[in-house]
DNA sequence: ATCAAATAGATAAAAAAATATCGATATGTT
DNA sequence: AACATATCGATATTTTTTTATCTATTTGAT
């Protein structure tokens, strides 16, 4: 039952985070199983798709009868997430959205740790929000360097957004999580994951839209 | 080239404000025709994708040789959006991650007007933040029916999300942003758009292991 | 021990999305 | 005025994703 290789899709990775929660809540509930037919059902999706992507991390598979056993289901999924081995980011620009998101603190769950922030703001600079010590954005690439840091959340003004990319790009960072509304340009080898709050607001209306309309 | 009946798919939809940002900026760099290969290189999409997506949303098409007249396409994706048919919402939850949605006030852009918020905090209710009147919670109900409001943004802790929710969708709302990190439970006919950031994170953090391990 | 029922897991089909190919056409140039 | 070229827009192909169908198996009940 160990997979080797196997290819596991952009659509099924996003999925895996709405799995989990789930599981986690049924396990609290004192469920011991589940089935993917189960799962489908409370979350709306297809049964089908739901043990596709629930063998692609699973490492004992499920049992006839009785489902998946929960806390393995999670333990494996947690495992493909990484939520064990401990993935550092540091966040840039802790104005009033950066400092929002250190206040959330769900990063813990997935096993992210938010090393530390940089602000050129002096007012932050040199203390700590929420348990995150905040740099002068000056020391930003010197840090990432010495920490090996991999990845960056931007909250950063849309003006500055793309030099501060340079920068961190430069550094070494590979994967940014985008908050400005602007397209980044980066080089191919640099992952991104925008965050356009405004724009995907835009989004949902435009589908309400259609739906009414199409009434 | 008028479209008529014409199903717009959910990635297009996605990519339409992407578009938008690329297209105001060449227009404000004083260009005026663009083509759909020079839009695909300079966003690293597929041209044919993009003209398709175009297609879908001009009113009237490119010319040969010059490609796309920039100011009529930016009106094209604007009213598709509903740029201006100034969409209405409320935001529930005005804590630190409310206040910093808030904020941001790039909805406008999108023809978007928050034109409420909701909490239970006394520090809060009754004031103004960001020029945005806040309420008690518990005028939440009779605000969404006595304004016909369909979309909400909820930005409250997890714990009353799903109760939250409930109110809203009982209130008449049809379609919701959600920031909490839980998967709600709605009718079919409500829509919703999850931004759990966390889990995106996650999700990010994956693919660059998935990257980093393949090499 | 036998059997019915529920479930995983595999295979197949369908749908959706992305990408490639090609002909028509307007443009600017010679 | 003729022509080469860049571009659109249509059609076709491929790939990816989702959904349906079917078989084998384990469980719990009889």
């Amino acid at each position: 039952m160990i997979k080797v290789g196997e290819q596991i899709s952009n659509a099924t990775v996003t999925r895996l985070p709405v799995y989990l929660r789930h599981l986690q809540l049924k396990k609290q509930a004192g469920l011991e199983y589940i089935s993917s037919v189960t799962i489908a059902e409370e979350l709306k999706l297809n049964s089908v798709q739901v043990k596709k992507d629930l063998a692609l991390v699973s490492s004992t598979g499920g049992k006839p009868k009785l489902g998946f056993l929960i806390s393995r289901l999670i333990a494996d999924i947690e495992s493909f997430l990484g939520c064990d081995d401990s993935q550092s980011a540091i966040i840039v620009g802790v104005g009033k959205l950066g400092s929002a998101l250190l206040a959330h603190r769900g990063f813990d769950k997935y096993g992210l740790k938010i090393v530390a922030g940089f602000d050129v703001n002096p007012e932050i600079v040199n203390k700590s929000v929420y348990g995150v010590d905040i740099y002068n954005f000056s020391e930003m690439t010197d840090f990432i360097k010495a920490n090996g840091v991999k990845m960056a959340i931007l909250s950063v003004k849309k003006d500055v957004a793309q030099e501060v990319v340079d920068s961190l790009v430069s550094a070494g960072i590979l994967a940014i999580m985008n908050f400005a509304p602007i397209t980044i340009k980066l080089p191919q080898n640099v992952l991104i994951q925008n965050m356009d709050i405004a724009a995907s607001l835009a989004i949902l209306s435009t589908k309400l839209k259609a739906v009414l309309g199409d009434k």
